[in-house]
DNA sequence: GTCAATGCTCTTGCATACAAGATTTATCGT
DNA sequence: ACGATAAATCTTGTATGCAAGAGCATTGAC
């Protein structure tokens, strides 16, 4: 319980802001938080400089911190990333997966089966995650696992919106079949185009996007 | 003035573990860094958890902070993700590059061919490094960029032991010469490609590396 | 002589205090 | 009445102080 103070006021915060309670562009008062969640300024700060340092918020001198607020462009150029990086992972796990990786993978993905024909999208989404962390796993790359859940991680905003978008879910439940067919055969090549594809937002979904975005 | 004392000891801390001051394993005391840089604790202690939230270094509660040491192994996990990364850079590059792009990118790359024929390895380094940062520049991706630079800076104590290898140097420009010409040509799977070929270190670059690092 | 236990010291973790810049408000002048 | 300037207040940035835990040394017992 000692140094778990600014740990834990960094996963608050962080929570906080993924979870929109701390929108972005909103200001982030240092005795504010202090006296929210019962400390002194000093462990809030520190906190504070951890999330600036990853990039979630911004420390303008003498002027505080403000959750930065990625436009439509950044969040796109994110995606782009994302996809990047899940094609990686998804090459080398069709590489390397053991016998352990294809049941996580199989039973990840007979879970999403079932919350996707039970139609709740909700349920959907932690299945999802579940599912695209099995791969990461698979990959047997610790580094590009870390780099992929961090991202992962920052996106879910806008993948838990995506989402919404009608049928969105029943096409990513039919992508990951085949995602997991190319993995388990082995076509390294297939599985990272196919997850390329389904991890970016391309065309009309870049617009729903938007959209989303702008009505929030 | 203010705010950029944290900042300036997050660079000065950062750079002396780059510049392997700060060995990997080593305790980074706080008195001891504080009365170096003549402040106090306080920002020392800020500076210490942005590096700790980037992954340069470990602070285990109560114990202090020490420099994390990735292994031989973690180090080609993370060329094998900043290949892709490169490669990415390059095919966007390949697709969105202004005239100005080739502008920077040309002048770069005829710096990198006078430090070359030199045989001036330092003098390639730097110059190396800004040619990729013109691709990075020339994708238009600014988040892109910006995950770019910043595996490219954590990698850099690896990326220069590697040049000191013989005829990498010469081996290194001859393969920008081809990248240049792809991405010019506007051929992004091709650029793609050989920059991904260009960073990642496959084979004898690996053993090259292990045996490099197991003689520091 | 060696191992273990206890006490001391040194370092970290958090709080508070103090200083300096930014913002807001109030007052004065036009 | 509106705008500008100055003062007051509020917030951030840094230092210092205090408490608690971890490491180390010394001493005692077998």
């Amino acid at each position: 319980m000692s140094e778990n103070v600014v740990q834990r006021l960094r996963d608050e915060i962080e929570n906080g802001i993924i979870s929109n309670d701390f929108a972005p562009g909103a200001r982030l008062d240092e005795v504010q938080l202090a006296t929210r969640f019962g400390v002194s300024r000093t462990p809030v700060r520190e906190a504070l400089m951890q999330l600036n340092a990853i990039g979630l918020i911004e420390i303008r001198p003498r002027r505080g911190a403000v959750v930065i607020d990625p436009g439509p462009h950044r969040i796109f150029e994110m995606f782009e990333v994302m996809a990047e990086l899940e094609g990686l992972a998804g090459s080398l796990a069709a590489r390397r997966f053991t016998d352990a990786d294809r049941t996580t993978i199989l039973a990840a993905h007979a879970d999403c089966e079932r919350s996707s024909s039970a139609g709740n999208s909700d349920a959907y989404y932690y299945d999802n995650e579940r599912f695209h962390k099995a791969i990461y796993a698979a990959s047997h790359s610790g580094f590009l696992a870390e780099q992929c859940v961090a991202l992962h991680r920052r996106l879910q905003p806008y993948r838990r919106l995506q989402l919404r978008v009608r049928n969105r879910v029943a096409t990513s439940f039919a992508e990951h079949g085949a995602i997991v067919e190319a993995i388990l055969a082995g076509d390294a090549e297939q599985a990272r185009t196919l997850l390329r594809q389904h991890v970016s937002i391309q065309g009309e979904r870049f617009s729903d996007l938007v959209a989303t975005l702008a009505s929030r």
